[in-house]
RNA sequence: UCCUCGGUAGCUCAAUGGUAGAGCAUCCGGCUGUUAACCGGAGGGUUGUAGGUUCAAGUCCUACCCGGGGAGCCA
């Protein structure tokens, strides 16, 4: 019950606050150097690391030879004297008194050596305790709470979104399809138009989930399952929610850059760059994007989307998320808003983060017209039955709106500056991979 | 769906058409301050599958299976 007793649990994250105490830590042991009367344990136990020294002169011949024989990822349970010691990683070491062996872990399959990614992802259960994957897991942790944060310090209120529905919410991808009681149902890949009802209740609203794509495409910037967040404001205009989604990014660089310096030091990232992405962000038009596109030699015709390529090229102009606005609106979905000024282009708005990572976020605002809404359904061979109720928002109190989605793995990418969206959530599904 | 690269020991990789090998992991032995510890030894293989060419195929040919990267699509 008291710390002097060295019985009751200490975490490793706690560890410095010991000094010169006996103290009892419970994880699991990452790696060991071995010598003949002395033994090196690297003993993780999930909020930090630490090597314990297990000397035949502290417990006897016996116990070192018992450790000798311990698995990497043995489970243990050590109890002994927490040092200072620059020869020790981290700065402290433990010199064990006792260790009891939970499990002895025999054949463990992650190696200290080097693994390709098929390998890894086979084992993404056990991948997940490796350095590098806690700290990127960690980062998401607080990714996520910071975006919370963020929208409920402004009054959101977090509306939760179905993950099953009868229809396609956009007609633009393609779909999960499941059987609900005989009749078919999809798994959703956006919450917005729930949102959009949210917002008549509670007038700013956010929701955040899994959604889900049946695209059959195998890159590093794509999941069959991804988390997007999706605010939706009321009387807000495609400039409001340009200003909402900076602030946000950018809050939740400084609080990764505030709270998560360890983790980012882990993946070796460079903070100089998270450093600049500091409000406001370069806005420029699709077409002049275009313009600049083709300045810089690439042969790229006004009213095609970005691909990869052209999206790597834009952003490498800016130190920042640049936000490009304006796409034609034979593009997009058919719930954006057109421009006032040029029917051609719709009221929305992409931005694409630095260094190659791609679209972040995704926003427009949004069509206000019955009468549009209906003939643009018709114009897409969208199910008009399914939109009933998402017509009633434009009959009862339509006002201007608009809300934007940011996809958590990209934004997690992008911030760990990792090559491969696959390391950023922690089970990933992928086009030809539903295990583990 | 298309393009492209690949599949050899548990893992990461070698092997001019001519006896399948190394490092790590595992097991045994040595070492009282290691930092992906080190040193010595041992076990470990239907070379993705099925055909074909050849005196001889991991290697060359055909088909298929599986995987990596990319395109399209998107966050």
């Amino acid at each position: 019950m008291h710390e002097e007793e060295g019985m009751q649990q200490v975490y490793l994250s706690r560890i410095a606050g010991h000094v010169g105490k006996s103290v009892t830590i419970k994880g699991w042991l990452q790696n060991r150097r071995a010598g003949g009367k002395v033994q090196f344990l690297l003993v993780r136990d999930g909020t930090g690391e630490i090597q314990v020294v297990v000397s035949a002169a502290d417990v006897g011949q016996d116990v070192v030879e018992m450790v000798d024989h311990l698995g990497q990822e043995s489970s243990i349970v050590v109890t002994g004297e927490v040092k200072e010691d620059k020869r020790a990683p981290g700065g402290y070491e433990m010199t064990a008194a006792s260790i009891e062996v939970v499990q002895n872990a025999e054949g463990y399959p992650i190696t200290p050596k080097e693994h390709k990614s098929p390998f890894l992802l086979d084992h993404r259960h056990l991948w997940l305790r490796s350095s590098r994957q806690r700290a990127i897991l960690k980062i998401r942790a607080e990714v996520i709470r910071a975006l919370r944060d963020f929208f409920d310090s402004r009054d959101f209120t977090l509306l939760d979104a179905p993950i099953l529905s009868g229809a396609a919410c956009e007609g633009t991808t393609t779909l999960f399809e499941t059987d609900y009681f005989g009749n078919k149902a999809y798994l959703t890949q956006s919450g917005q138009l729930y949102q959009e009802a949210g917002i008549g209740a509670f007038g700013k609203v956010y929701c955040f989930g899994p959604t889900f794509r049946a695209e059959k495409s195998k890159t590093r910037r794509h999941l069959m399952e991804f988390w997007m967040l999706e605010p939706e404001v009321a009387y807000a205009d495609l400039d409001d929610i340009m200003v909402l989604a900076e602030d946000m990014v950018a809050s939740v660089v400084a609080r990764v850059l505030e709270t998560r310096q360890k983790e980012l030091a882990v993946l070796e990232r460079d903070t100089a760059m998270l450093e600049k992405v500091t409000t406001p962000f370069p806005r420029i038009t699709y077409s002049e994007a275009v313009e600049h596109l083709r300045t810089g030699g690439l042969d790229i015709e006004w009213g095609k989307d970005f691909g990869g390529d052209e999206e790597t090229i834009l952003a490498k102009r800016f130190d920042k998320p640049v936000m490009v606005t304006r796409y034609p609106s034979a593009l997009k979905a058919f719930y954006m808003s057109r421009d006032p000024e040029d029917e051609k282009l719709a009221l929305c708005v992409d931005m694409l983060a630095p260094e190659g990572y791609g679209e972040i976020v995704g926003g427009s605002q949004r069509e206000t017209s019955l009468e549009e809404l209906e003939q643009r359904i018709a114009e897409h061979g969208l199910p008009k039955d399914a939109f009933q109720w998402y017509l009633d928002l434009r009959r009862y109190g339509s006002v201007p709106h608009s809300g934007y989605g940011i996809g958590l793995e990209r934004t997690v990418s992008w911030i760990c500056g990792i090559r491969h969206l696959r390391e950023a959530i922690p089970f990933p599904r992928l086009m030809n991979r539903l295990y583990p």
